[in-house]
DNA sequence: TGTATCCGATACATATGTGTATCGTAGAGG
DNA sequence: CCTCTACGATACACATATGTATCGGATACA
């Protein structure tokens, strides 16, 4: 397999994936069928099981790379905080915060999308479990830096700061969630799910 | 039409709505042919269609009634506490959040339905709009009853009380959803989503 | 007891989706 | 320049779902 060849390929598989994630976002894993994934993606059904298994086996794919996309968005967030001196004394916790939930990338789409993979992991014990490791991944990283910025202010967290961390998270969803359905684009998602987030940090922080 | 006959066929339409509330969060909606449903409920297609136009008539019907019974249920719940003198001035707020919070009956399968219909409502525009309605609903009505137990007590509310009664919401929702996804029965769901529940309502009340 | 009516069962037509088997061709390698 | 391989297209077999049209029987009522 020479590498003109392999590139070829793995660009038809990246093609289809991204398709297969438009459409599992707009309609489901169930909604969208092999052919449209095909279709939307300039193949017919011949690349796609040269490529694939099955339709299940590119959703546990698509939602494999999604998931580890998002642990790691938050982690290389969280580290660039760090590095960049983002953690002085006088630093704004909101804004942290924002900055690093904001790592996600969510826009429409993305809500939509991870919605999807949400049902899906609530229906099936073992991929249920997956997500939630790599959700508990997520909210360690995020535990870990508020811990660290605490560790640095004068303010005091009034919670464990994984609470913290997982309710940020929860909020976040929700809210980013509820905006996509009123029909916001990425940038009203993001300031709808700023807002509540604001108050929530404020919450959160003792003197 | 005779009463007997309006009652059998009445009786036909709640056990297909039965069935179709089990499947439709096992499976979802597209997951969950009109043939699984009536066979779960006994009948053939026939019954089916000569009650419903259509699967997509009859979820809508179904999300309807899951909406109303919500808040309804939060309603009354609400009022059950005011009458009932819940509202003294040493009750403890956590107790009563976390009993208005249950009215929602969150089992495994009201969670992995209400689920369904979330991401059915992000799908679809005007279904959308109608489930934010009845949300706002829910919210004014946790609102209420939160700002009544202020009023009352020595304690006091750190944010506005509709941006806390959508943040209990949404945490409760949250923690039950992946509870559902941890496999937990009914009053484990119950238990972790107050957990965090309490911790919020501690975060919300100031001396 | 006869009859009309309504509801649920059955049968049928049609559509859509999946997966496999086969084919054609572009490009790599000798 | 020829051949061989691999990838994507095409064609086919099969399964499953929807919706409609028709049928049969139970029940209310005269």
């Amino acid at each position: 397999m020479t590498t003109t060849a392999t590139r070829s390929r793995e660009n038809t598989r990246a093609r289809l994936l991204d398709a297969a994630s438009q459409l599992f976002a707009e309609v489901g894993l169930d909604g969208a069928s092999v052919e449209a994934v095909c279709e939307r993606a300039g193949f017919t059904r011949g690349a796609f099981y040269s490529n694939f298994e099955s339709k299940d086996e590119l959703f546990l794919m698509l939602a494999g790379h999604v998931a580890e996309q998002r642990v790691n968005a938050v982690r290389e967030r969280v580290d660039e905080i760090a590095a960049e001196g983002g953690l002085a004394e006088d630093c704004d916790p909101i804004d942290l915060v924002q900055r690093i939930m904001d790592a996600g990338s969510d826009d429409r789409v993305g809500v939509m999308l991870m919605s999807e993979i949400r049902i899906r992991a609530l229906r099936d014990g073992q991929f249920g479990a997956a997500y939630l490791a790599q959700e508990r991944e997520m909210v360690a990283s995020i535990s870990a830096i508020i811990s660290d910025i605490v560790a640095v202010s004068p303010l005091e967290l009034r919670i464990p700061a994984e609470s913290a961390a997982r309710m940020l998270m929860i909020i976040w969803e929700g809210m980013t969630v509820r905006g996509a359905m009123a029909g916001q684009d990425a940038d009203q998602l993001r300031h709808s799910g700023s807002e509540e987030l604001g108050r929530l940090v404020q919450l959160l922080l003792a003197e």
